[in-house]
DNA sequence: GAATTGTAGATTGTCAACAATATTCTGTTG
DNA sequence: CAACAGAATATTGTTGACAATCTACAATTC
């Protein structure tokens, strides 16, 4: 309820922001954070009213949402958030880990002194968060260190590309950053990422940057293993055929993927 | 006019199919044949008048086609056809490339006969086509060859990205594959791509991949030198400092992109 | 008792009207 | 004649209502 406040007052404050982007922001606000569960259906009217606005904006925000992948819609059905599968989760990565590297290139060769310092001094900071083991200061730097190449690099498209295969990534909710070593792990390949900035080595920027996305797939990968592991173990319900993994058709099977 | 009768008529044969997806596709046909120029704003009610349907489906379709890039929208003022910078065209053919030896790699590893045969066919009939100097067949098959590949890499977030990205390239309405040089060029590069997958070798297939790609991008940049110059040298007009070419107001000088 | 058909409720698909905003034209003034 | 103010017009933004469709449940039939 406080969330139709919110859209309310920030409409209030500047009548030239269309609805249909507030709406569009508090609806991907409520996929990435869980509010709304993979598979789950986005309710219109529900939706509409919970928002303050009428369906028209909400329809709208769900067709932008579904080319970015966040849903997808059925006919006469409904729109569903999407549900990733691990086949998905990977390909999500090695797209990123692509595009970091073409971005991490692009910056290096552009060869800001400026942009570069900035870098440097992200990476101490999160030396420092990665030393006193907070991980969730660590996390926000390394979002924003992330960030900051992907504007610094001047490529919109891929910029756009990089950050909304992000949140797509997020929808599969795995924590996949967390424990001294994967910080330590981290922390060492943005000395490599920066180290090429630093140096105007496009090449070796490229590679250091889909490095550093490659390993975190490889942790992705461990933590499925693990997840799966888990399940089968800790209950040996009917886990249908492994490799089929996917579940919750939001109806008929137009949902398994695998 | 006819446009309406068809969209009625799909529509009559299958009611399930929503009217915003006939709308989108008709709006994205329009852009892509240049039935709607670039930097043009489509008019929600002369569209809705003419595919026969209300606004509701007009804007929701407008946009999906904002999300893919096809289109840009402005608060209170309309939705514009996209104008591509040379170096969004640039950037566009970068990552193209990229996705490219990504889909490339994934199919030579995959290891699949029935496929490399076919590319193989494919490979032939470009081949005589080319000798017969049948530009627009080798073009028609060039697509086939690509739409192909990316679908049998089974990696469908790369494939869309793929599929819209190439959308994108045909904003620019330049036509690159054209003259015997270039489809010579173009039929060895794809010798290189289809022996790979034979073979399944995945690395080599990406870069076979790519490099495909990028000697398009070559090939777009020599494009853009030469209408450059053909520019200056017809007009001389006032080129605003090389560098910020950028532009793209929707409003008031959209109509130069250089 | 199981399967099937019919009906009621809920939800999406579409539309036309109204409100807000931007653009254009015209008349006035310096 | 140029520049500006203001009205007229065109266009987008938003809404509520209606139609079409689907889901779930109950009654009926074999």
């Amino acid at each position: 309820m406080d969330l139709k406040h919110d859209i309310r007052e920030s409409l209030a404050r500047r009548r030239q922001r269309p609805l249909v982007l507030e709406v569009r922001d508090a609806l991907e606000e409520m996929i990435l954070v869980g509010e709304i569960a993979a598979g789950e259906r986005l309710n219109e009217a529900a939706l509409a009213e919970q928002l303050g606005v009428s369906r028209g904006p909400v329809r709208e925000a769900a067709r932008s949402l579904e080319r970015e992948g966040l849903v997808e819609a059925v006919a006469n059905e409904g729109v569903y958030v999407r549900r990733l599968s691990p086949q998905d989760g990977l390909e999500l990565y090695d797209l990123r880990a692509m595009i970091a590297g073409y971005l991490c290139a692009a910056v290096a060769e552009r060869g800001d002194a400026a942009v570069a310092a900035e870098l440097e001094d992200f990476h101490a900071a999160m030396g420092r968060a990665m030393e006193a083991g907070d991980e969730a200061t660590y996390f926000d730097l390394n979002l924003s260190f992330h960030d900051r190449i992907a504007e610094a690099a001047a490529l919109p498209r891929a910029r756009a590309l990089y950050v909304s295969l992000g949140k797509e990534v997020r929808l599969m909710r795995l924590k996949v950053l967390t424990g001294p070593e994967a910080l330590r792990q981290s922390y060492r390949e943005h000395a490599r990422i920066v180290e090429a900035i630093v140096a105007g080595d496009g090449e070796g920027a490229r590679v250091a940057g889909a490095a550093h996305h490659a390993s975190g797939k490889q942790r992705l990968l461990d933590r499925l293993r693990q997840e799966r592991g888990a399940c089968h173990a800790q209950a040996g319900h009917a886990d249908p055929a492994p490799g089929e993994g996917r579940a919750v058709e939001p109806k008929t099977d137009l949902g398994r993927i695998t």
